[in-house]
DNA sequence: CGTAAATATATGTTATAACAGTATAAGTTA
DNA sequence: TAACTTATACTGTTATAACATATATTTACG
């Protein structure tokens, strides 16, 4: 549907507003739908990305430290999603016998079989969700590359450990829009 | 940057996949970007929406509820975020003499002034944000309006007021994913 | 070796998103 | 007009995002 009535607006004041807009919609409305997709299965968007990330690294465990750079984001609550997640026996955790700083999690049978479920319900929903041809789907993503060729001055990269973010203190708590997740 | 890079990861199973991940990494990419800019001047993008919404029907004055529809979410917040900008003085309340139910909300000359500054600053960052071409544009905003065609079984539009909302209880807190805004 | 620096994770804190529920006013109908 | 329904806004609650800090371990360096 076009977004002027999605929203109920007559027009935008150019393209590139209305490009602005259009982006916002579409990301709620697709994670709107995978959220739906998970609620019944009892896991959150955020646990599920975090199960994907240990089974691709399976049978290898993952530390903490990993899971957090592959969700590309600041995920100061990974250790407690972790938690949330071998309470629902879907992980193991063990200390690291090498270096005992770090936490291996592991993904257990019970999590892989919730992982096998959920992605053939995804298959069959993600298949008539985004609504392009291939060849559509071409352009688009190279249309998106191309957005973002101005890179913002603070880049997601600076805030990955513990360091760097306490080398910048500039800013307050403003950021309340974490999406940042890796599929795979 | 091509998002391959971006996200460090080296291929993605299909266009499709690299699509959603796409529109997911430009949606926080965008967003940060406004969060940015904003921060400096003390408000958030909740606040900064409604205060365009406000500066839209100026000098008339906005109810809540028509903030809400125009937020295009439940933002079962709205009364809370309009007592935060009436506490900064961006914003004045009156009860609506015509119907005591409502409550008429109006922004102040100091939140009209605070807006126009933030237009200028958003002009010149806006500008070099979206780098594509009008051309580019309007093919974008064709294939974003052409990929949400399948619609989702639960609509946007259910939730706009407590009625509806309280018809439908078959979902648990799930969707930690708001960010619908209107700019206009 | 001893001390400082760096690293990995866990925990504490505050604001707020996402609900649910309540209070008040207006509209409707018997 | 009373009784019921709907509409509008506000308030309460819980989980968690977005930090900041603390603790434990390893590494680096004099």
């Amino acid at each position: 549907m076009k977004i002027e009535e999605e929203i109920k607006q007559k027009q935008f004041k150019s393209e590139y507003h209305k490009a602005m807009v259009n982006i916002i919609f579409t990301y709620n409305w697709l994670i709107k739908n995978q959220v739906e997709v998970l609620e019944p299965y009892g896991i959150t968007l955020q646990q599920f990305n975090i199960l994907r990330i240990l089974r691709g690294q399976y049978p290898k465990p993952s530390t903490i430290k990993l899971i957090k750079e592959r969700m590309l984001d600041r995920m100061s609550d990974c250790s407690r999603i972790v938690e949330k997640l071998r309470a629902k026996k879907l992980v193991e955790r063990h200390l690291c016998v090498k270096d005992r700083r770090n936490v291996d999690v592991l993904i257990t049978k019970k999590g892989l079989a919730l992982l096998k479920k959920l992605d053939k319900i995804f298959e069959k929903s993600d298949k008539n969700l985004i609504a392009l041809s291939d060849k559509e789907l071409k352009t688009f993503n190279k249309l998106l590359d191309k957005l973002r060729r101005k890179n913002l001055k603070i880049k997601n990269r600076d805030y990955l450990n513990t360091a760097d973010r306490l080398n910048n203190s500039t800013h307050k708590r403003q950021l309340n829009h974490k999406h940042l997740y890796n599929f795979f």
